[in-house]
DNA sequence: TGGCGCGGAAGGAACGCTCGTTCTACGTTG
DNA sequence: CAACGTAGAACGAGCGTTCCTTCCGCGCCA
């Protein structure tokens, strides 16, 4: 039943996002998903293996959040970030728990060296669809061209990768304000659209 | 005997970095010391205690390089990153260790009240720094003022949080490629220092 | 001065508990 | 009735912590 599949992963993020990888036990993920161990063992090897399940749909709603807007044109580069952020619904770093779930995933990629694989994987791929739409606004003139499309690309990761701890751990950002400061930093002269 | 309990926080960092707060054991960390159960229990109260001992360390020294470096005018703003950066020896985020301290800690403090709002407090001083030196941007006409400086500090937090996790988690990370990346984000027309 | 005894620091075995996991018996369904 | 999926008790391991013991250095008194 892959119904029983998804009500397990359901619980288990629920527990994660409320209580982090290790220190939520079987048996608080068990009550949360009103399973016995009997019944979640069936479905999974083990913790390990669930913490993977977990890790990695939340790096491949990442990935995908990215990839949907791959080909667009943001106005400028600043938008790039709630390009990402805004994705509708609760995607991505949209919602605080899947921010304090990435910080979790890192911190754990710390020790884990196939999750930080995973990771790894998943980066590239943003970096590539990002260096893209760099490249494109170098093209029009819009960005100086003496600087490789990937570094300019590795800053703009960064900042969402700040906009997320941000979220996650100061508490509620708002996506708006963020984008004022990042365009007057920008040097930008347009100012905030209304 | 103030060199015990140094013998210990060493110790205890190294464990944590190497495996993570939650993943390393008392009997790790007593290894680690060379110390017997007994003997660290007479200078900490518990796990807990220790864990909070090194975070507000780290956090110190976060809140220590960014003070350090008040007052001073960096050439252009995209310089505050690495000005922090960059901080001579082994402070803050220099070293990949470090850089995955602060994450684990980012982590833990999504759980723990205590921390968070350790963290927060830092956190809070240091917006007040780097907004000091925003509005003087600002003043000078470097900036546009018309958004407040605390906005652009945010931004240029997120930047330095993002070169964190890059750091820590991504494997090493370049300031010098990074900055080059930023100065091009930030549309300056001038190119990279030799 | 030499022996004794005291106090604080360290050692390490042991404790109770909770962990992740396994196993067997039961209920349900086709 | 056979087959399957579930429950939940049970297990050993390992956890964080405690506590009794041992060790060591210093001062006190005969």
């Amino acid at each position: 039943m892959d119904a029983r599949r998804r009500q397990i992963l359901d619980a288990a993020r629920r527990c994660f996002v409320r209580n982090g990888f290790h220190a939520t036990s079987m048996q608080d993920l068990l009550a949360e998903a009103r399973l016995s161990a009997g019944a979640v063992y069936r479905y999974f090897s083990g913790k390990e293996a669930i913490i993977g399940a977990i890790a990695s749909e939340a790096l491949a709603e990442v990935a995908e959040a990215f990839a949907e807007r791959d080909g667009e044109r943001p106005p400028g580069l600043d938008d790039i970030v709630d390009l990402v952020l805004r994705g509708e619904g609760p995607s991505l770093a949209a919602s605080r728990e899947s921010a304090g779930l990435l910080v979790q995933i890192w911190a754990e990629a710390l020790r884990s060296p196939s999750l930080a694989a995973r990771l790894q994987e998943v980066v590239d791929e943003v970096r590539v669809l990002i260096s893209g739409m760099v490249a494109r606004h170098q093209e029009q003139g819009r960005l100086s061209s003496d600087v490789p499309p990937e570094r300019v690309a590795d800053a703009l990761i960064a900042l969402v990768d700040g906009f997320v701890v941000r979220r996650a751990v100061y508490g509620d950002a708002d996506p708006e304000a963020f984008r004022d400061g990042l365009r007057a930093l920008m040097g930008a002269s347009h100012h905030r659209r209304t």
